[in-house]
DNA sequence: TTGTACGCGTTATCAT
DNA sequence: ATGATAACGCGTACAA
């Protein structure tokens, strides 16, 4: 506990008014009234000695914690979760609020059980981050506390959630290497059949419809999601005849792109002069580790941390009649492509541009 | 705030006792004495009723929050700070304690103004986390509560604090090397003056040594420590005729030892049969991403959030007169070695094992 | 315009 | 062996 013993008491001493007084000037309260002159006067003697309300005492009066639970799983494990906690952090400061840390399990009873302790910390409300975009089904026991949902949408839309445009991020990764002017672009994908992988299925395909180049399930490899899956898929989509090889290759994340790196020296494709390549996630270590440096799609984490905290405050504000909104679509934030050196224009091949 | 509104009178009334009685018997307190009949049965309807005490009003009565501030540095932008984070956490969970986090920069106006408002919020302790092993002088806010550094040291040795075992992690990578016959290593390093790199540097000595083979400053090339910076360092020390050459590389990190995969490939060398690397940190995405995996030291990051919490509530309890204790040395947790697939015995060179 | 006194849910002290 | 009650620091209805 700090040392400091300056309490509200003190400050009306001080100032020579009472505690009334001070806490009315100090927390703007509408129909109490009080003379510009003391108003000044205790704003500045609290000022002056450093005063600020425990924010215990003010919580067991107002009944509220002003704190509010990241609920995690496996936390920050993954980089990413680590800007969503970043961003969720800064704009609980901003708003005066505390964000209490949590991790959990996947299992369902672990849940249960930590999210009944991050209750009996009487938090004010709870943000619950998924380590991947998915679809969950909401803990029981945080029905009663308002709640936000990131990086994963619940089944029935009961809450608020935000999720990655993952649509949107494989459509401008895709478009970046058409308007380089490729056609025959392979995808490096993931056989888990989880939202991401549907939606960046999704973008790819509308950026080539949008460019006129018919679809080619060929170019489409799915393998695991790690590094070694991405040699395997981009080994097997490489290897075939110069005419018919992709010149780019969109991976599905940047981990299968550092596989396919290493497909590509195998085969002797220089990046980007013979082989075009761009990524999924944004993961700095390896996007600016690989040589050439990755051209990828971030993943807006810090700023899903930041509205899923705007959405929860909203929340917590309004719980009183609003509850009965019981429909809330998701919020998608778009991805931003960030351009690095993987990706140039491909190399006259034959000659005719058309397919 | 929590809907749930069974408080301890609520247990009292069920229990058919007083609320003292409940407190005591809930609290373990020593000379209060209740007929094991009354206690078994206020413990049962506490359970039952799923009773837990309002953290809020006990902090206010105990006059302590069980709240402990995690201060970081740039919280979670590395991986590094996650395993901290999570370390802390369990061992704050084990001791009913609540882990609350506050990002700041590195500016030092900003520290003091973040670690104000940490301790308005009642923390009982801080833990201080910088980003990278280094030294700092405490934040003066900092000096009136229970406080414990994480990945660096206080210059006056005022406050508990725990690092990683730098020379003994540069140690067991470098011995690795020589257990499988390696005598020329070279030692791609950090052209910073950290405590990283000196402690690292002394390991790298000190293994040298052990084995008697004599230390040549030529084998030891500094750069910036990043990818571009190994590729450059490994270029520099393995551009040499193949009698001269080193056979193993010792490098400093594992973005590091990317570069310097990049190098060998370059250079024709494969590894680990023309070339063996271990690098440092242990950052997954890179060491399993690469091929070969590489072998490298971890750093003990969730052992050291476990270990500064164990400390700081050590710290907590006894603060009233030990807080005389002025001259703590830091704690130094052990760098595990993880074996992957990038060391192997030297290929049969010119055949004399001398130097 | 300002001050007094009570309540928030516990724990701790002191009676019984 | 158990119970009544003050106190923790603040916010606020109500009296002045």
């Amino acid at each position: 506990m700090a040392r400091k013993a300056v309490g509200i008491k003190d400050v009306a001493r001080e100032a020579g008014v009472s505690v009334t007084t001070v806490s009315h000037i100090l927390n703007d309260v509408e129909f109490a009234r009080a003379s510009d002159e003391t108003r000044e006067r205790v704003k500045s003697t609290a000022e002056r000695l450093g005063y600020g309300a425990n924010r215990i005492a003010r919580s067991l009066r107002r009944q509220q914690s002003e704190m509010i639970g990241l609920l995690s799983e496996e936390i920050a494990t993954t980089p990413h979760a680590g800007r969503i906690i970043l961003g969720a952090q800064e704009a609980a400061r901003k708003r005066g609020l505390t964000l209490v840390l949590i991790n959990t399990s996947r299992d369902e009873l672990d849940i249960q059980r930590d999210t009944d302790a991050l209750l009996r910390q009487q938090v004010d409300g709870v943000l619950y981050a998924t380590m991947y975009h998915r679809e969950i089904d909401l803990p029981r026991s945080l029905r009663s506390v308002p709640t936000v949902l990131i990086d994963s949408t619940s089944q029935d839309g009961s809450v608020p959630s935000v999720v990655p445009d993952e649509e949107g991020g494989a459509y401008v990764a895709v478009n970046e290497l058409i308007g380089h002017g490729h056609r025959r672009i392979g995808f490096v994908t993931n056989s888990d059949d989880v939202p991401a992988t549907r939606g960046r299925l999704a973008g790819y395909r509308r950026a080539l419809a949008e460019a006129e180049v018919e679809f080619d399930p060929r170019l489409v490899v799915a393998e695991q999601s790690e590094t070694p899956g991405g040699y395997k898929a981009a080994r097997s989509v490489l290897d075939r005849d110069r005419a018919d090889r992709p010149t780019a290759l969109f991976c599905y994340n940047d981990r299968m792109a550092m596989g396919a790196y290493r497909a590509a020296a195998e085969l002797g494709l220089r990046i980007p002069a013979d082989l075009s390549i761009v990524g999924f996630d944004n993961q700095e270590l390896i996007a600016e580790g690989l040589y050439p440096a990755l051209t990828t799609v971030a993943l807006p984490h810090f700023e899903m941390g930041e509205w899923a905290l705007g959405a929860l405050a909203e929340l917590m504000v309004g719980d009183a009649d609003s509850a009965a909104k019981d429909s809330y679509q998701p919020a998608v934030l778009s991805c931003p492509l960030v351009r690095r050196d993987s990706v140039a224009a491909p190399r006259p091949a034959g000659g005719s541009a058309g397919d």
